[in-house]
DNA sequence: CCGCCTATGCTTAGAAC
DNA sequence: AGTTCTAAGCATAGGCG
């Protein structure tokens, strides 16, 4: 099946929310770099998530640092 | 006619590029705040930029910041 | 400049393995 | 859990008003 039309609010199950937040990063990155390089731009993006996998490492959010 | 394919390098065309970056900005930031969304995380992005309307009002470069 | 349009290509949700 | 596939939906280059 191709892509389904998803609500525009919390993704309430676990798996396909960090699913989501996976891909929807990347793509994201990725869409910053090409501004950058098609622009010329410095760019900095910073997702702070909670990291789900590893909850008894750290009770601290992460900080997923993308630099183009 | 619709979209074009184009280079993944340096748009030379003053004109074209800026147009290009206030479009691609603005996808980027809906994008930004559509994963915020879905995801609950933090976002924070900045594009440093030449603004080159106005290069007589000041030298120092701009600072976007688009906090979602 | 701004907005609208439309074709095209890119992103990505969901499935199948 | 990862990988790959596919098509639905979305982003957007270029044109026009």
């Amino acid at each position: 099946m191709g892509r389904a039309k998803i609500a525009m609010e919390l993704i309430q199950n676990d798996k396909k929310r960090k699913i989501t937040l996976n891909t929807r990063k990347q793509g994201l990155v990725k869409k910053a770099r090409e501004l950058a390089t098609l622009c010329d731009v410095d760019f900095s993006m910073i997702i702070y998530t909670d990291d789900q996998e590893t909850p008894h490492k750290s009770s601290l959010r992460n900080q997923i640092n993308s630099t183009v």
